[in-house]
DNA sequence: AAAAAAG
């Protein structure tokens, strides 16, 4: 397995004046035997035999961030996760190679292409529940009482052989009614986890038919779905209904972008699950066509896009200022990949007494995608994109089972970038926030299906979507947040395939040069000496995006625990359990309870999370 | 200084 368009490109007289020869990657033999990307009828095949078309939402595979856990790792050297965790950072040799885990991992893909999952990614994966009474993982579905249809559903129409790790631990809080904050990558399998739970509850309740007023009618869902974009609020939607199929449960949509008129009329033949995004929806609830007053449940995916900055203030409208009742007499999920402390924070206002649920590999959000880092200034970006994907197609990876996602910064850029690559013969279509909706749905389309092999796009894709064979993403404008970087790159990967992501970097970058050191190295991939340098040399950023370890991973709760006896916290005091899941031995026995609120036990934790909660 | 989300 040959991989050497860095040689190749290098070699290139057009391109020997950039990078410059000191910021060349130290060893060049590291991406020589690159694993090559899955064999993309892997996917098709395992949802033509499951009956499904490729557009089915995120539900498997990925790793979610396993940042964080060196801090548990300071405070309790003697638990389990803890001791290999330090064995990593301090012998990495000691480990397989990244090519050798490749290897590993795409044997085991083929192995379970009919399950569409490959479970043998999952082997070791670290789990951290914090909380008052944590409810017991289960390893089957067939442990946990969802009702006989909705088991039907998930077993013989969906083919899910078992959970995800996400789903054994969510799912059981979730059912116990617990308020959750989950931590876990897009397509690990997060969607079904709070779905599940929720059309199991739905089906328990006397469903409310629409009220009519005087005139016109009034919804009552008893559960709403939020998400940060359109595509993804559809993607849920389609997800949501093929795990209601005929268990009654009436499922319907609202986005903005489209006409208001049909989701009007599927909303009046009833709904008890609705799925939006908050500008609709707020403009719904205001008209009075909506009433959130009988919500049961309430699931925000992504959610820690949906707490940002300029979002946070349309959220918390709709959870706290219109009819929503209040936390406590609703159960309350919120999902994402990433949670930086300082969402974290802002979330808890809308959750009592949760459950924080992480999932993921210690000290890697993504071992299975290799990620490189190249130097190219920006007047350089198009030859250097040329080259690359001229590269890949020649090596087959680049057409209708491998697609490219190329990122960049502006909505401009995108449209730019795509009529330059339709130029130079590379089908390319483009999506982001100033097309019409019906253009971002035929770009995604016709990306999906392969027409257009090739997707520029700005952030609005870089969150949640699952887009089989999605085998390179290229960071042409790195983001200017590394929570950002670390979504963008989780496009590829997925269900626990192996996937490629470049970024282009140069020193516009120099602010998440450190991030993405760090995420590398945590991923056991070596960055290049150049990025160190630069990490080094531009470390002082105390924003939470561009410091170190911050995207959660973590309880930020556990870190006020040495305020807890002055009692003011004690609502935050719980039970830590970190343990590897899909150990040999019964997760039961894994068990390694700590108890995190307990004061004392060295510190050791940001000043900034402590002194937060003052 | 960007993107997203209502029309």
């Amino acid at each position: 397995m040959s991989y050497s368009y860095f040689s190749d490109a290098y070699a290139e007289p057009s391109r020997q004046q950039y990078p410059p020869p000191n910021y060349l990657p130290p060893n060049p033999q590291h991406f020589s035997d690159h694993p090559g990307r899955y064999n993309s009828n892997d996917r098709a095949r395992a949802w033509t035999s499951a009956g499904r078309g490729s557009t089915t939402a995120g539900r498997f595979g990925g790793r979610s961030t396993g940042r964080g856990f060196e801090h548990t790792n300071a405070r309790n050297p003697n638990q389990n996760y803890s001791q290999n965790y330090n064995q990593k950072v301090q012998n990495p040799n000691q480990y397989q190679t990244i090519s050798e885990r490749f290897t590993k991992l795409k044997l085991a893909e083929e192995e379970n292409a009919t399950t569409g999952i490959n479970f043998d990614a999952y082997e070791d994966i670290p789990v951290e529940i914090t909380g008052t009474d944590v409810p017991k993982p289960v390893n089957t579905f067939a442990e946990i009482d969802l009702g006989e249809v909705l088991n039907d559903n998930i077993k013989n129409r969906c083919k899910y052989v078992k959970p995800t790790p996400i789903q054994r631990h969510a799912i059981p809080v979730a059912l116990a009614g617990r308020d959750l904050m989950a931590c876990a990558q897009t397509g690990s399998g997060k969607t079904a986890a709070f779905c599940f739970p929720i059309i199991s509850g739905v089906l328990k309740t006397t469903s409310s038919a629409p009220v009519y007023g005087r005139r016109e009618m009034v919804a009552y869902p008893l559960a709403l779905v939020l998400s940060p974009t359109r595509e993804l609020c559809c993607q849920i939607f389609e997800e949501a209904k093929k795990f209601c199929f005929e268990t009654g449960v009436k499922v319907a949509v609202a986005y903005g972008g489209a006409p208001v008129y049909p989701q009007l009329k599927s909303l009046e033949r009833g709904v008890d699950i609705l799925v939006a995004t908050p500008g609709r929806l707020t403009d719904l609830i205001e008209r009075s066509r909506i009433s959130l007053a009988k919500i049961k449940y309430l699931a925000l995916d992504e959610a820690d896009r949906m707490l940002d900055m300029g979002f946070e203030p349309q959220i918390r409208k709709i959870v706290e200022r219109l009819d929503m009742p209040s936390r406590g007499s609703r159960q309350t999920m919120l999902f994402s990949a990433t949670f930086p402390t300082e969402i974290q924070r802002l979330a808890s206002d809308f959750l009592k007494d949760y459950i924080f649920l992480s999932v993921g590999r210690v000290g890697s959000s993504t071992d299975l995608i290799q990620q490189k880092v190249v130097f190219v200034e920006d007047s350089e970006k198009r030859d250097y994109l040329r080259n690359l994907l001229h590269d890949e197609k020649a090596k087959g990876n680049l057409g209708k089972n491998a697609l490219t996602l190329v990122f960049v910064e502006t909505k401009r850029s995108a449209d730019s970038l795509e009529n330059w690559l339709c130029r130079i013969g590379f089908p390319a279509a483009a999506i982001h926030g100033d097309k019409v909706q019906f253009e971002r749905e035929r770009a995604l389309r016709s990306f999906k299906n392969g027409v257009t092999p090739i997707l520029v796009a700005t952030d609005v894709a870089s969150r949640g979507l699952d887009i089989p064979r999605v085998a390179h993403v290229i960071n042409f404008d790195l983001p200017r947040d590394i929570d950002s970087y670390v979504h963008r790159i989780g496009r590829t990967g997925r269900a626990g395939k192996s996937g490629l992501a470049t970024a282009f970097f140069n020193d516009k970058n120099s602010s998440i040069a450190k991030a993405i050191s760090e995420l590398m190295k945590e991923a056991n991939q070596d960055a290049p000496d150049w990025l160190n340098q630069y990490a080094e040399s531009h470390s002082s950023s105390n924003d939470y995006r561009h410091g170190s370890s911050k995207f959660g991973g973590r309880d930020f709760r556990s870190g006020n625990g040495n305020n807890a006896d002055d009692g003011g916290n004690a609502d935050y005091r719980g039970t830590s359990n970190s343990y590897y899941d899909y150990a040999p031995s019964p997760v039961a026995a894994e068990f390694s309870t700590s108890n995190y609120g307990g004061g004392g036990g060295g510190g050791g934790y940001e000043s900034v999370v402590a002194s937060g909660w003052e």
